[in-house]
DNA sequence: ACAAAACGTTTACAAAAGACAAGAACGCTT
DNA sequence: AAGCGTTCTTGTCTTTTGTAAACGTTTTGT
C-alpha cells in the first residue's frame, strides 16, 4: 500500500531506507466514503493529501452555485495549497467523488522532513516543477480554446475522469454551464 | 543592481554572503530592447530570466493570431518552463514590450548550484510554491469568473499592467477578442 | 420495491461574444 | 507638420452561451 507511494517517489528522487522509513512515520492514512468533506469552506488546513485511490473533486461556492476547478485522481497530490502555505482559512472545498484511500501529511510533519531529509526539499521542488507545468498547460488551455475545444481535448487526455465525474460537474469544470455541455456533446456526436 | 535580486532572495531565504558569491557569478545579464524576441517558436530553451526592469509577454500563435497568456513585470521570474524542464522546443514565444534589463541563469549552472548551495533547493522550492498558489488563483479566475469580471480584477489588482500594454494584447489575455474587450469597457465606464 | 432525490437533456428566449468591415484617434517617422 | 501605420472604437449580423423551466431517466436510500 506505501509500496505504491513509493513507486510514485522513485520517480523523482532515489530516497535511501531509513530516509522511507522517517517518511513513513511522518505519514498518516485516511478511508473515506463517497461525497466525505475532505476540506471544509472558510477553515485552515494543514494537512496534504496522497491520493492511492478513489477520485476527488475541488470546487468552489460562486452565488449559490458549486464550480468545480480541479479533479484529482490516484497517484497525485491535493491540498488547499493556498491555505495550507499561507495559513489562510480555505476558500475551497474538497470532497470525495469516489470512496478514497488517502495518505496524510502534516504541514509540522513536513517541515521536520525538510530538516531530517536534505532530499525532501529537492522531492518536493520536483513535484512543484511538474505540477506548475501542468497547471500552465491547464491555464493556457483556457486561454486559447473555446469551450468545446476544451472539451474535446479532455476527452482525448483524460477520458477516465468523464466517466468518473457527473456531467455537471465537468461542465463547470470547463466554465461552462451543464446545458452549454449538453448542446456541446450533441454538436461533437453528430457532426464528424 | 543585483543588490534588487538579492532583496528578492532575502524574502525567501537567507543566503551566506559565500552562497550569494557563487550565485553571482553563475547569473549573466541582459539588455533587451523593445520588441525583441527573447524566446523563440520551435526552439529549446536553457535558460531562465529574473527581471529587473521592463515588461516581457509571453504567447501563442493560434490560427495566425497572437493570443498573450502571460504579463511579466519587475521583480519576477519569466522562463518557458514546459521547454526548460523538459528539454523539448518552446511551442511559446517571449518578447519584450519595453526596453529589459535581465539577469539570465542557465540550466546547467543552475543545476551546479543546487549542488554546491544547499539552501538553493529551498529557495527555488519556495519560489515554486508561491507562483503555483499564483497561477493556481489565474486559472481558477477563468474559471469562475466572465470576461468582463475578470478585466475588473486586473483593473483593481494590477492597473499597472493596463498602462504598459496595449489593449489587444491584454483582450487576448483575457482570453476575448479586442473588439469584445472594447465593448466591455465602454460598459463598465458608462454603468456604474 | 418504492419513493425521493439527483441527473441529463431539451426548449424557448435573453444576453454575450465572435466575425467582419469601416471609420476615428493616436503615435511615430520623416 | 504631414503622412503612415497601428490601435481603438463602432456598427451590423451570426453564433455561442446563459437562464429558467419542463420532462424523462437513473440513482439512492430506506
Amino acid at each position: 500500500m506505501t509500496e505504491q507511494f513509493f513507486t510514485y517517489t522513485d520517480r523523482y528522487v532515489k530516497f535511501t531506507q531509513p530516509d522511507k522509513d522517517l517518511l513513513l512515520a511522518a505519514l498518516g492514512s485516511k478511508h473515506l466514503e463517497a461525497k466525505t468533506e475532505l476540506v471544509s469552506y472558510d477553515k485552515p488546513v494543514d494537512e496534504l493529501y496522497f491520493i492511492l485511490k478513489g477520485c476527488l473533486r475541488k470546487y468552489f461556492v460562486k452565488e449559490g452555485q458549486q464550480i468545480t476547478v480541479y479533479i484529482a485522481t490516484p497517484n497525485s497530490f491535493i491540498a488547499a495549497f493556498d491555505s495550507f502555505m499561507t495559513g489562510t482559512n480555505s476558500q475551497e472545498i474538497i470532497e470525495c467523488l469516489e470512496p478514497c484511500e488517502l495518505l496524510v501529511l502534516k504541514k509540522a510533519d513536513l517541515e521536520h522532513l525538510y530538516c531530517q531529509i536534505p532530499l525532501m526539499n529537492e522531492f518536493i521542488r520536483k513535484v512543484l516543477e511538474l505540477t506548475l507545468i501542468q497547471i500552465q498547460q491547464t491555464l493556457t488551455m483556457y486561454i486559447l480554446d473555446n469551450p468545446e475545444e476544451r472539451y474535446v481535448k479532455l476527452l482525448s487526455q483524460n477520458p477516465d475522469i468523464l466517466q468518473r465525474v457527473p456531467q455537471h460537474m465537468l461542465a463547470t469544470y470547463l466554465g461552462i454551464t451543464p446545458t452549454s455541455l449538453s448542446r456541446i456533446r450533441k454538436r461533437i456526436i453528430t457532426k464528424p
